[in-house]
RNA sequence: AGUGGAGUGGCCGAGCGGCUUAAGGCGCACGCUUGGAAAGCGUGUUGAGGUGCAAAUCUCACGGGGGUUCGAAUCCCUUCUCCACUACCA
């Protein structure tokens, strides 16, 4: 969430940059500002109760000391009295403190300068393009009928089992999901991010810290018998390793990578869109996340994409990078660029990459902090991108890489992790 | 999962209703001392929030939440975590 002092000395740059979210945010903040000035008063009373009360009682202690019951009990009495006072004053405080906090939950990061206004992803700015669509021999399939074909990947047997969006891998299918989970980490670790296997459930502060609760609570799976989450992210665990610390300036950056499967409701979303691995319920994602110093942040954004770019570029397959567009940016983040691969057969542009600069959006809420020498500690900068998420990937891979016979090649740079070279 | 025990500052560890303003130690930082260092001595050593131009000052925090009391690290309830034993299990 944003700092509440940020938006007092920001107000109007707040609220205009909200507007690119395509958000009036005026009354909102007008509230947020308001609802502190009432919550200041409260506190003042509150403290200067309280600070009478301890006076008081340590007044009382000393009186039985010096065996003087009586104006002991006189002063009890009198104490017990303000007591009610300040129970009151309290309550109404806890009061305005919740709604304080539920206000603040509710506006998102202000967008960053270069992120262009629009509402919907048709607005998103595209940045950068690489390389060459391929051309398809006649009778080219999607990836959902060579899948099948080739049963490496068995969406019936998954319906079975769990539901829609719950695919089995097979065969070669599951060894090109692994080698591409080793090859992601691997160049990861290259770039120097020190690799973690977190878990897969978190709890209800891990959804606050990194912004999934309270707003998206309905996207995540919920265990409801011990109140945890089935993670959406790798973001979410790896991120929530640094809620609540505060670090050595010279510990950063803090560059983590990690594997983990992801698991989304994706409530209303049908059709085309979620076709064989378009868009599923559980899906592998290598991710990496990063905890900066604000002055580095977006130059740290800068190598993750270059980082993205590379693995993009490695396994040859056409993309492209967008700046996404106020409408379409997450809640919590001031500036996303997404990768799309080109799937040719569908002849779509296909999501598999999300990196992201949140400033302090999130650290605030991680209480995630770092502190020079003696210096006070401030909020640092989150960042985190996939790298890369796989059943699009694959898709693409299985679609461009289809050669006449009806056969996948597989890229060289993968060969040495699958060990063979065509499926 | 059951039963019992325990959670105190950066770390160890005392305190078990009011001289706690959390003892003592370790560590760390600075100073004195020294040719230099060690030892020794001295000083300091958390975070959040409020009031104030500032100096300063107040409030909150002894795993988390709630309660009893004029007053809680200390008593009660609840929850989490750790340890031991029992049961179960890869």
């Amino acid at each position: 969430m944003l700092q509440v002092k940020h938006i007092l000395e920001n107000k109007e740059q707040v609220i205009e940059g909200l507007k690119k979210r395509n958000l009036d945010a005026e009354t909102l903040v007008q509230q947020i500002i308001d609802l502190d000035l009432e919550r200041k008063t409260s506190i003042v009373k509150v403290e200067d109760l309280r600070a009478e009360g301890n006076k008081k009682s340590k007044e009382i202690g000393g009186l039985f000391k010096e065996g003087r019951i009586e104006e002991a009990n006189a002063a009890k009495l009198e104490v017990q009295k303000a007591k009610t006072e300040q129970k009151n004053l309290e309550e109404e405080l806890n009061n305005i403190e919740e709604k304080f906090r539920n206000l603040l939950y509710q506006i998102p990061n202000v967008p960053h300068t270069t992120v262009p206004s629009g509402s919907t992803e048709e607005d998103n700015e595209e940045v950068y393009s690489e390389g060459i669509i391929p051309i398809l021999h006649e009778g080219a399939k999607p990836h959902w009928e060579i899948v099948k074909k080739k049963n490496i990947v068995d969406f019936e047997t998954g319906v079975k089992i769990t539901g829609a969006g719950f695919p089995v891998y097979k065969g070669k299918g599951a060894r090109l999901q692994r080698a591409l989970i080793n090859f992601f980490l691997d160049e990861a670790e290259k770039s120097g991010y020190a690799e973690v296997i977190p878990p897969l459930l978190i709890n209800e502060a891990s959804g606050i810290g990194t912004g999934q609760l309270p707003d998206k609570e309905g996207q995540m799976y919920h265990v409801t018998g011990d109140n945890l989450y089935l993670i959406p992210t790798a973001e979410v665990p790896i991120t929530n390793i640094y809620r609540d610390l505060i670090l050595n300036e010279n510990e950063l950056p803090k560059k983590n990578c990690g594997y983990t499967p992801c698991f989304r409701r994706e409530a209303g979303s049908y059709g085309k869109e979620v076709r064989g691995l378009n868009r599923l319920h559980q899906f592998d994602k290598v991710e990496i996340v990063q905890v900066v110093h604000p002055d580095e942040s977006y130059q740290v954004l800068n190598d993750m994409v270059e980082h993205v770019k590379e693995l993009v570029r490695k396994l040859k397959l056409p993309f492209r990078i967008l700046r996404l567009c106020g409408g379409d940016l997450g809640l919590t983040s001031a500036l996303t660029f997404d990768f799309e691969v080109y799937s040719t057969a569908q002849e779509r542009w296909l999501e598999v990459s999300s990196v992201s600069n949140f400033e302090t959006y999130q650290s605030n809420r991680l209480k995630l902090r770092f502190k020079k020498d003696k210096e006070k500690p401030q909020l640092a900068h989150t960042l985190n991108g996939s790298a890369l998420a796989l059943p699009r990937i694959m898709a693409a891979l299985i679609e461009n890489n289809q050669d006449i016979n009806g056969d996948i090649c597989i890229p060289e740079v993968l060969q040495k992790y699958t060990g063979f070279s065509k499926i």
